[in-house]
RNA sequence: AUAGUAAGUCGGUCUGUCGCGCCGGUUAGGAAGAAAAAGGUACGCCUUUUAAUCCCCAUCGGUGAGGAAAGUCCGAGCAUCAUAGAGCACCACAGCGGUUAACGGCCGUCAGGCAGCAAUGUUUGGUCCCUGCUACAGAGACGAGAAAGGUGAAACGAGCACACUGUGGGAUGCAAUUCCAUGUAAACCGACGUCUGAGCGCUGCUCGCGCGAGUUGGAGGGUAGGAAGCGAAGAAGGACGUGGUAACACGCCGCUCAAGAUUAAUGACAGACACCCGUAAGGGCACAGAACUCGGCUUAUAGACUUGCUAUAUUU
RNA sequence: GCGGUGUUAGCACAUCGGUAGUGCAUCGGCUUCCCAAGCCGAGGAGGCGGGUUCGAUUCCCGUACACCGCU
């Protein structure tokens, strides 16, 4: 099972994520807030925590690193092209398993998705 | 011993599983294609071989957040603006002496106020010639005869800063700046101007100097990607010696020091140990994340340690 | 990352270092058959912690929060 995550992997490039933004469907996984656009190419992810709601840059990056783990350790069962993104909606520090069940829970979502398209 | 006070040091460690950025090596593959050689040609060029270089996959090795990385409050390096500057304005500092690349920092020291039994801490500190202010109260507040009493923070002698003196400061900041790529059209409405000079060039104003025929507002439209700056050695830290009360300076020692990302790596989970609280079960383990780089200051911070000094008590 | 601005009553804003005001809103009264408008009156404030000063919203230092600009 492959379980890394090289850069390859991740949504790079203000341009890009501008236009992603702009275009992507959402939908709320909590405390998770999913967006999404399908890719011809490579799936690539951004995940992120918003500074209005952690003012400490250590709160943010610890946050980044769950949902980035929560991620990599379940990307096998993501099927077809995504652009993605993850950011975390909630005001509380949750610990790791409510954002690992979070993930999962969007990942399904998405499958399904994929299915109607 | 307890309490206090000052200065300084540190601010977790290890193991397992799965991962990330950067640098270097190796193996395999791919892209583009300088140059050379050979062959072909319709003389435009085409094909093949070797292969610097680059990209990517795999793998191995190295390395990877802080004492405050924070606030952005000071001071510098560095970069651009004109190989033309001057004056004013503006801003900062302010006992005295020293220190430094520099500083508003740091060290020593003097005087006053406040807190403390004390060690000590904290705070203020150029000048009143000119200009201005001193409410209420008071006959009168810097103008005027004086004194006593009264008022008032202050009553003729002053205090203070917006005043004066001395010293220093050009401006803008890495979103600086340089290179590559991309974009930069015309027309329309308005303002100023073409040597009687609009505007631009070093910031606010004035002068001076240079360039100068177009400049500018509106409306509307477009680009905003990559590389360098940006990472090993320098105003660096440490040991020892000398000078100095000290900050610090000098000498000497191959003693130490390799993050460099860019929606942004430096991690996630599990376990053990250490430490703290508790009889135990058990619980706790701070503040906090590099973004060009240094020197300071300020603010946040669980806990641990070292040394000096002070007070109190006891013992010898 | 760098630079700048603000915080005064429930709201929007004033205020050379000398008793903190104005408008709207709120409450009470007058007026009206009642309401609105109008008139009279009342309550209510300097983000927080220090310093300078006889005296601080104003000057200085620290701190918290909010906002703006950059190519």
């Amino acid at each position: 099972m492959d379980y890394s995550f090289p850069k390859s992997g991740k949504l790079c490039g203000k341009m890009r994520i501008d236009a992603f933004y702009r275009q992507g469907k959402r939908f709320v996984s909590w405390p998770l807030r999913v967006t999404y656009l399908p890719s011809d190419e490579a799936t690539e992810v951004l995940v992120w925590a918003p500074k209005s709601l952690f003012k400490r840059a250590y709160k943010r990056n610890r946050l980044r690193r769950l949902m980035r783990e929560a991620y990599r350790l379940h990307q096998h069962e993501l099927e077809g092209n995504w652009l993605l993104a993850l950011n975390y909606m909630d005001k509380e520090e949750l610990p790791y398993a409510v954002v690992e069940k979070a993930v999962c829970k969007a990942i399904k979502k998405m499958n399904s998705e994929r299915v109607k398209e």
